[in-house]
DNA sequence: GCGATCAGCT
DNA sequence: CACAGCTGATCGC
């Protein structure tokens, strides 16, 4: 495999000082913490630790002092900024590469990693039973652990081809298989033309490839609905593709795009919806009595038996599912007006066929608008909205229209009926639901009353979905780490995407042999280098997290951060009236604080909330026993994010402890903390009063070297960026930047 | 009253 | 500028 980069150039996190006294740095510490590879010398424990024993002999002055001067003192300074330094160092602290002692072996950084650690496969039935019963171990997310799974496991990949194949034949291409490629996501993978064959620079009709640049969005719409209303007249035809998109789990794809002859009663939809209730095997009755969508609404309990569903349950889980559905039919009719159905996607029976025309651009409109709205515009899961001023109305508008977001292209799989992280964009053509992390951004619009089919994610992902959501587990399926499984006939693997405990990165593969490799919200790590099946993997198109896609976001690994935490606890932890602070989102972070409080070996205070949430990671219960809900026993607090970011908020906090303590360290772990501006090193420090406050760069996101060193490795054929991507100028940047 | 959605904010 | 949220207002049921 190829060389990963240094990133962790000890040159580069020095800087001079800071001229604003309120943002001092300290490059001492930087430099420290860069020289120790601490990845391959492991945390020395505090009960060892050579630093005075944790300052236990300075005098009280010293620790004041200490605490404002930085973390960390070594005695080598640089040059740069020796003679600043000096003034501060008021005491002999030493702490940095003189305190790792390199014989003992701290389990840390893969403290993730564990008893999981196993030359094994995990069933998917261990899985659900570990999950369940709450033992299953965080640790098995480690790339280590994974590793060890996935030997063996990969079977050949199916889209080791050279990537020119075209095996779904272009030439039977019709107008209507051009319709379908489009709808299933305007993916450019070959047949058919596609929303990327625009780079003639014209925008045009994809039913009768008319130029329509010139025509406003509105016109567009226009000209291709009559399109459809003309195409609509063929319906029989329209679903003869779709059969993708009704593959039930286990079924073998059919790659040729001559399907066998199809029956007049469509029954796509309802097969689907059988095999979003788990209950494909009755398909076969569906098809033979020709149940359609429309007749689907009326069966009866008797019905079902006389067709030979005898069982009681599934007759049951049919019945119940019936209910909901006809309660939902009732308020999408009171909800879209006929008039306007000609728009309504939201229709499993006319899957194609009423298709928003906005779908049949995929990003264009989204980008447009994108481009239209401010920069600073979040666009992970897509943010695009009407301009701000009349933005309620316009959405409540469209509401009313029936019109449905526009689904970003980064969350569609192509020749793939799945969604990756698009709860925002429910609907109802489809009913295969990835989640790649238990974070809000990707899982907004998922709401307990989801009914949409199945949402497929990690073991520690589902339990969160089950727990904070109230999502049944019928409607999850878990998904095994570094196991080739089939999704309606596509195959699905799944690695450690080593961003939030649960975070996965998902390959696709379809039987096309384009396959599609989506990150997800990922760190890279040069261990997924050495993963077999992405070694051997042909991807055509890498959905990539750019969310630190720019150069100057080259922070460290998170281990040298880490290891600046713990230096600047273990600077002042001997002084009882010190509160320290750890940043945290719902989940995220784990790592940061866990390895605090293991090599400090000091217990760290969460509330019963985080708590909970812990619970549901499957943290060995080794690890368990540095949480307590007592904060009388700790004086290191896990924390939201948001506390820490404005220093009113935390003198909130100062005020409230004020009996207890006299100083509060905190620690706002972000990887903005390298952007424009911001100085490298591993822990800018500021401070008001009695408050000192570290931005320390701790990431859960890859850095822009490590993007590049992914990109290099994967070597897709194409790229989506999925955050930041404001539409191809950006994704372009983007793209250049990484291949650069 | 409750859940969902959204704007504004950090 | 914004990781991944939170808070409060509003809306629909």
């Amino acid at each position: 495999m190829k060389k990963m980069k240094k990133t962790s150039n000890p040159s580069s996190y020095l800087c001079a000082l800071d001229d604003d006294d309120d943002d001092f740095q300290n490059p001492i510490c930087s430099q420290a913490s860069f020289r120790n590879p601490i990845s391959q010398k492991p945390l020395k424990p505090s009960n060892s630790l050579s630093l005075g024993s944790r300052n236990r002999s300075r005098k009280p002055k010293d620790r004041q002092d200490s605490i404002f001067n930085g973390p960390c003192k070594e005695k080598v300074v640089p040059l740069e900024s020796q003679s600043q330094m000096v003034d501060d160092l008021s005491c002999q602290v030493n702490l940095g590469l003189d305190c790792v002692d390199p014989t003992i072996s701290c389990s840390r950084v893969d403290g993730f990693s564990g008893p999981n650690k196993v030359g094994r496969e995990e069933s998917l039935e261990e899985m659900v039973m570990k999950t369940k019963g709450g033992v299953f171990k965080y640790n098995s997310n480690s790339i280590e652990s994974r590793l060890l799974r996935s030997v063996g496991n990969c079977a050949p990949s199916v889209c080791g081809n050279d990537g020119e194949s075209e095996e779904i034949g272009v030439e039977d291409e019709c107008e209507l298989d051009v319709l379908l490629n489009l709808c299933s996501d305007g993916d450019d993978s070959g047949n058919g033309r596609s929303v990327d064959d625009f780079s003639d620079g014209l925008i045009r009709c994809p039913l009768c490839n008319v130029d329509i640049s010139g025509l406003s969005d509105e016109l567009r719409q226009v000209h291709t609905n009559e399109c459809l209303d003309k195409g609509n007249s063929l319906s029989e035809p329209v679903f003869q593709n779709e059969e993708p998109g009704i593959q039930c789990p286990g079924q073998v794809l059919n790659s040729s795009p001559i399907r066998s002859p199809r029956k007049h009663v469509d029954v796509s939809p309802v097969s689907e919806w059988l095999c979003s209730l788990g209950l494909s095997k009755y398909e076969d009755i569906f098809v033979r009595e020709e149940i359609d969508w429309d007749s689907l609404q009326w069966l009866t309990e008797e019905d079902l038996f006389s067709i030979g569903v005898t069982a009681l349950g599934p007759r049951k889980k049919i019945i119940h599912a019936l209910s909901g559905l006809r309660k939902e039919n009732n308020k999408e009719v009171d909800t879209y007006p006929a008039a306007n159905s000609k728009t309504v996607a939201d229709d499993s029976s006319k899957i194609a066929a009423n298709k928003l025309i906005t779908d049949f651009f995929p990003g264009f409109v989204a980008q447009k608008r994108n481009r239209n709205s401010t920069p600073s515009g979040k666009n992970k899961v897509e943010k695009s909205r009407p301009s701000s001023r009349n933005g309620r109305s316009a959405v409540k508008d469209n509401a009313r229209k029936g019109k449905l977001r526009d689904i970003p292209v980064w969350c569609c799989i192509p020749e793939t009926p799945f969604r990756v992280d698009a709860f925002k964009y429910l609907r109802r053509d489809c009913s295969h639901w990835f989640l790649t992390h238990f974070h809000l951004d990707h899982y907004q619009g998922l709401t307990k009353s989801f009914s949409h089919g199945k949402i497929y994610c990690s073991s520690v992902t589902a339990k969160l979905v089950n727990v904070k959501i109230g999502i049944s587990w019928d409607n999850i399926q878990i998904l095994p780490l570094n196991q080739k499984i089939s999704i309606a006939g596509i195959d699905v693997t799944c690695f450690d995407a080593n961003h939030c405990p649960g975070s996965i990165i998902i390959l696709f593969e379809p039987p096309n042999g384009k396959a599609v490799l989506h990150t997800g919200d990922f760190r890279f790590d040069e261990e997924m280098t050495r993963i077999p099946a992405l070694q051997d993997c042909h991807v055509d198109r890498l959905i990539l997290d750019t969310t630190y896609c720019d150069p100057q976001y080259d922070f460290p690994k998170q281990e040298a951060v880490i290891q600046f935490v713990i230096e600047a606890i273990q600077a002042e932890v001997f002084n009882p009236k010190t509160l320290f602070l750890i940043g945290s989102y719902t989940i995220g972070k784990e790592r940061l604080y866990l390895e605090v409080a293991r090599v400090l070996r000091k217990k760290v205070y969460i509330n019963a909330a985080k708590l909970h949430v812990l619970e549901c990671l499957g943290i060995p219960n080794e690890d368990m026993q540095w949480f307590t809900t007592n904060e009388q026993e700790s004086h290191i607090h896990i924390v939201p994010m948001w506390t820490l970011a404005s220093f009113k908020r935390l003198k909130h906090i100062s005020n409230q402890y004020k009996a207890r303590y006299s100083l509060i360290v905190a620690f706002s772990p972000t990887g903005w903390t390298f952007g424009k501006g911001k100085k490298k090193s591993p822990g800018r420090r500021s401070q008001q009063g009695t408050i000192v406050r570290y931005e320390v760069p701790y990431s859960e996101h890859s850095s822009f070297t490590e993007l590049q060193e992914f990109v290099k490795f994967i070597s897709p054929a194409n790229i989506v960026p999925s955050v930041n991507n404001h539409g191809p100028e950006s994704s372009d940047n983007m793209i250049s930047l990484l291949t650069s």
